[in-house]
DNA sequence: GGATCGGTTTGATTTGCATCAAGGCGGCGG
DNA sequence: CCGCCGCCTTGATGCAAATCAAACCGATCC
């Protein structure tokens, strides 16, 4: 289980003692598709590393109506930002979109080793910096651009730098909502972009004919950053 | 300037060493109406304390459109999440509002200091940690309710709890932006809702009349609610 | 094979809000 | 006091995207 723990980014740091120490309370967690894994509103004493599979995280509103904040991949850890408020509640709803498997670890034990590594709350916090600027540029997103542009932006910062081609690794309904659109518009976007020659829609797999016309699409200007989950690292400070 | 310091529940908890030492390195910054404090794209090498006045955060889009991400008011700060990143840029533009009076503080220094103290490292990363659970709140707030509902929030939020009157501390058209919508919307509706009985409105002075009806407006959880016929979700998972 | 069932696509229509364009109102300087 | 200049308001129009509705497709299972 540790060799599994190293693989997110926050917990490589750690020194075997820490690990082993984490693992002990931490508890594997098997989950079918569509399971839901805890609800907005829970109170919050776990956060979870991601091993197989795919999670999803989203905001219900009471019509029953669900939007999806952010999609989880293996190696990535979530709600682990919780444990330092004092009666934290998850502000979303967390299930499996594939069959996943998960760690379980203990968010008020991890608290307590926290605080006798510095280094690891250095790592937390470039951690917690880089979500709060994704999440400025969400907000960017959604209220100075268009779903067309949300779309391929989504698009280039998915694409390998090089490779023309990409596979939507989730159900469209899925990353319609991700991008705060619906389905019928996601489809009539990617139908408009095929229909210019941008690009070729073949199911899942998608191929990026003139990367230039989709970033024009994307309105991208000057030095946007695109939410690539490798761009921008974090600074450690030693010394 | 140690004391004003103290005014950020950031600072604190700092001890008077500590203090001391960040003061040396931060210096006054006076800002008339309107200026600029830094760039989106710059260096972020510092980061702010409010001592007099209001800032504005925001987005800068290539039309010169501006979108405020958020309103900053005495004693609070702003930007210290970025010197966690290893080279950091501002991924907003800060400017003055009003006549306003900040401290500037060396970022680098601060994080060393924050390397000896691990209690303070807590403090950060629970202030974070509510930066980020508020940004959430934000993007629930854009994707899934109406411009009149942000406005009734908006209404509810700035409201002391048991009195029924607020003033509105910044012009109606930055309060717009803030909201992501148009002065001529954020007009629009606060007409509505003057004509529906439901607040009284004297330039910037605004009184609720009728709170639940704002609540209603609002879109406040609570009211799950109409034709639904079990109160089983819609939602496809199971738990 | 045919039937069924999600998910996706396509088409028609509606709507919330932006945009465009005037007009009003208040503050400030002459 | 008057006239100018921002800001806010009000009205008319336009448009992007949501909604409503139905057809389509690719799986899976008799």
């Amino acid at each position: 289980m540790i060799d599994e723990l190293k693989t997110a980014p926050l917990l490589a740091g750690l020194s075997h003692g820490q690990l082993e120490r984490v693992s002990q309370h931490a508890t594997r967690v098997v989950l079918g598709a569509e399971q839901l894994l805890f609800s907005q509103g829970d109170p919050a004493e776990r956060f979870y590393l991601v091993l197989q599979g795919q999670i999803q995280l989203f905001r219900l509103s009471p019509g029953g109506a669900e939007k999806v904040i952010e999609l989880v991949s293996p190696g990535q850890t979530f709600a682990e930002a919780l444990m330092f408020l004092n009666a934290p509640r998850y502000p979303v709803c967390a299930g499996a979109l594939a069959p996943s498997e998960l760690l379980s670890l203990d968010a008020r034990d991890f608290a307590l080793m926290l605080r006798e590594s510095v280094d690891t709350c250095f790592l937390m916090l470039g951690s917690l910096s880089q979500r709060l600027r994704g999440l400025i540029g969400e907000i960017d997103n959604l209220t100075m651009h268009t779903a067309s542009s949300r779309v391929a932006r989504y698009l280039l910062a998915k694409a390998p730098p090089e490779r023309r081609s990409l596979k939507l690794d989730v159900r469209k309904g899925v990353l319609a909502s991700r991008l705060s659109i619906q389905p019928e518009t996601f489809s009539r976007v990617m139908k408009e972009l095929a229909g210019r020659g941008i690009i070729e829609v073949h199911g899942a797999q998608v191929t990026i004919l003139d990367r230039a016309a989709l970033g024009e699409v994307a309105e991208l200007q000057d030095n946007v950053e695109l939410g690539s989950p490798s761009s921008g690292s974090v600074n450690l400070l030693k010394r």
